[in-house]
DNA sequence: TGATTAGTGAACGCAAGCGTTTAAATGAAC
DNA sequence: GTTCATTTAAACGCTTGCGTTCACTAATCA
């Protein structure tokens, strides 16, 4: 559990700007807390338009009062949500834990990782909530894809660099290197569980060693044969 | 300007039932036709709940109640402008007019047409609206895989064993191929573009360009060096 | 202790929008 | 020409849900 919410960052739209000190009672941040969490549940299980402010506060066991004394209103409260499950993923994935092995051992290990990171069904739920709130505010798209997709692929590319430097493989550009290896594991398998369809676990380990395949005939620094 | 909408095939669910003939004055398909293109127009460029009835009705030049005679609710409007939408997604991707050349030439050339079409502002509303859609009727989601990217995917398949027979290229998998060629080409613009951040055309080439080189070092049946 | 502010629960005002109803006009079939 | 269903315009009922207000209680600062 985090505890982004909580220290965050005080902007003044509709949120009350703490000076030094203020008077009186101050705001409760575990409430704070506890309903950022709520929010998120909702927003991205149900939907922006779906969620009903009500519901936030009973789920969160606070009233709705509360809610709009914390944050304004309801868009506000949604860029909470987004920015507090972005806090989440930034720690959630790294490439530091992937065992040894020869190259192709490791890249496939890597698919597998990079696969069942992203096509949990939170992180499609969450992904597409984030598309369709992007056409709103497309601050929301930016900060996803700062706290996403362009972390992991620049760690990715850092770890690409790494086997050139050790001399396994032989890359050009890492970035895009990275983005190619990615794409080839996702393949279509993105577009089908985005559009309701069953991604079996067949066709997903075929995506991955059919990238492995792929990416190391054109970037295999030592080629078997 | 295509048909659909007008030969519907009339559903039993809100729809007349159409028995061979009834008396009295016939729906008038081409208020459904003009209907359907309004509804799809408003729908896929302000999302559904977003879409107020009564302004299809306005931009249709047509009675809201007439559209609740020919459609029933707005769910299944909904549903008509989608196969609509599908319909017209049919006919408008071929790899028939493709240039002659090598085949590096000519797998540029599709990298491009492919690009071209999937990231059309439209195409990616369109997309967004069908995968927001797609968790209340799965159904939608479905038909939208079978009239785009599936149907894509085969075509582009089909295209490569062509150039297996032709001795130009050597592939196990077509079907995995086309995916991975097509994703390699999509690569991270996908995501872009899906969250608003901006695809710029250098970008665009460079991740056409890397996916041939990328694809020929794999399927090259006949290598340079 | 007293001022100030947050939290609660209930009620309200208000706007949007779906789907229906009415009464009259239109148009196709027989 | 009669018959019957569709079309239209306007109005209505109804639901949902945001955001606010009120009276009251609880917590914190000076």
């Amino acid at each position: 559990m985090s505890t982004c919410g909580s220290t965050a960052p005080e902007k003044e739209s509709g949120e009350k700007t703490a000076g030094p000190r203020r008077a009186g009672r101050p705001l409760d941040a575990a409430k704070r807390q506890v309903i950022v969490e709520a929010a998120a549940h909702l927003f991205f299980h149900d939907g922006y338009a779906a969620t009903a402010i009500e519901q936030v506060a009973a789920d969160a066991g606070v009233s709705k009062v509360t809610i709009y004394n914390q944050f304004g209103d309801k868009r506000a409260l949604f860029t909470a949500a987004v920015e507090c499950e972005c806090e989440k993923m930034r720690g959630h994935f790294s490439l530091e834990t992937m065992p040894a092995g020869n190259i192709r051992d490791r890249l496939t290990a890597i698919g597998e990782a990079i696969f069942a990171f992203l096509f949990r069904p939170e992180m499609m739920q969450f992904e597409r909530r984030i598309a369709a709130e992007t056409e709103i505010d497309p601050a929301i798209g930016a900060a996803f894809l700062e706290a996403g997709p362009w972390r992991m692929k620049q760690g990715f590319a850092a770890w690409l660099r790494h086997a050139v430097a050790g001399g396994e493989l032989a890359i050009d550009d890492p970035e895009l290197a990275a983005e190619q290896f990615v794409s080839m594991c996702k393949g279509m398998g993105d577009l089908e569980c985005r559009f309701g369809a069953a991604v079996t676990p067949e066709n997903s380990a075929r995506r991955i060693a059919g990238a492995v395949d792929v990416f190391l005939a054109a970037y295999d620094a030592r080629p078997q044969r």
